[in-house]
DNA sequence: ACGCAAGTGTAGACAGTGGCAACATACCAC
DNA sequence: GTGGTATGTTGCCACTGTCTACACTTGCGT
């Protein structure tokens, strides 16, 4: 079923996945996902959830430059499963990933948020088709900010 | 009509935005809004052009730190309009406000991308409730990074 | 072996939606 | 006046999410 759904997100966009045509693709009647989620809200956070994992997993042991572009590469490849994930409040997302960017400014958490935020933002705009998203404009426009010493 | 449909997207979010709900609003009949918008998609496209020239007003003649914390509140006081206008393509945006960003590095593209791509992916974490958004931390973000004085 | 409960799938029905076609009305140029 | 254009209206269709009611399978207690 999140199979099925899943392959539809990604070429019918997300506004046109409808639970009735994942379950004609999944090849079961059209009330079967309902006995696995309550509604279609439950169907997407099962998609998101996933969407979590798989990037927590693309991310796994890199760091510095690699893990932003890393992060970059993951929105392109599936990006309606990214837009997915970031259109529901998850609570532990900011845990998972902002603590990944963190490490190499004066306040970790500070510094944190506001390399999640380029890295984030970065994606969103490529996506979105306002910034080119070749490999070496993202390296570029990553390798373009730094760590302010300490500013407060 | 645009009205009806501005306040509609703020209070029901943009999923739940309808044609029909729209146009009950506004008094007409179901079918009105179809003389002034080929479809959905169209209105939905008039309300993003409307918040484009509001940003773009609420950004003018800013600069510097000013100009990030304007982008931040902008997103914050009209969520569902901000997000309405990056989900779709429109090619002046990059102009208009990666533009607005540079002048501060050392490649103007490449650094007013940079700039833009921090504001907007705290202004989008933030609107996803994965950063918290009061002004304080939203100043100290936007002081976290700086521009390197020349990478490549 | 039997029955029964839970898990899963099915078909049918309902209101709400986007969108189309046909019809009505107002206005304005000539 | 007549014609044309802009606007609004009703009726209709296919599709969707979701509810209810009905079957089938499977495993477990007795």
């Amino acid at each position: 079923m999140l199979e099925a759904a899943g392959a539809l997100i990604e070429t019918e966009g997300l506004a046109g996945l409808s639970v009735r045509e994942a379950a004609r693709r999944a090849g079961v009647s059209h009330n079967a996902p309902y006995r696995h989620f309550a509604d279609r809200e439950a169907l997407l956070e099962g998609l998101a959830q996933e969407g979590v994992e798989r990037l927590e997993q693309a991310l796994a042991g890199l760091s510095g430059g690699e893990l932003g572009r890393a992060y970059v590469r993951f929105a392109q490849t599936h990006p309606q499963r990214f837009r997915l994930m970031f259109k529901r409040r998850r609570e532990a997302m900011q845990e998972r990933f902002a603590r990944a960017f963190a490490g190499l400014g004066a306040d970790a958490n500070v510094a944190g948020a506001a390399a999640w935020s380029l890295v984030h933002g970065l994606a969103c705009l490529i996506l979105d088709r306002q910034l080119p998203g070749d490999d070496e404009f993202v390296a570029r426009v990553l390798g373009a900010m730094r760590f302010a010493q300490r500013s407060a």
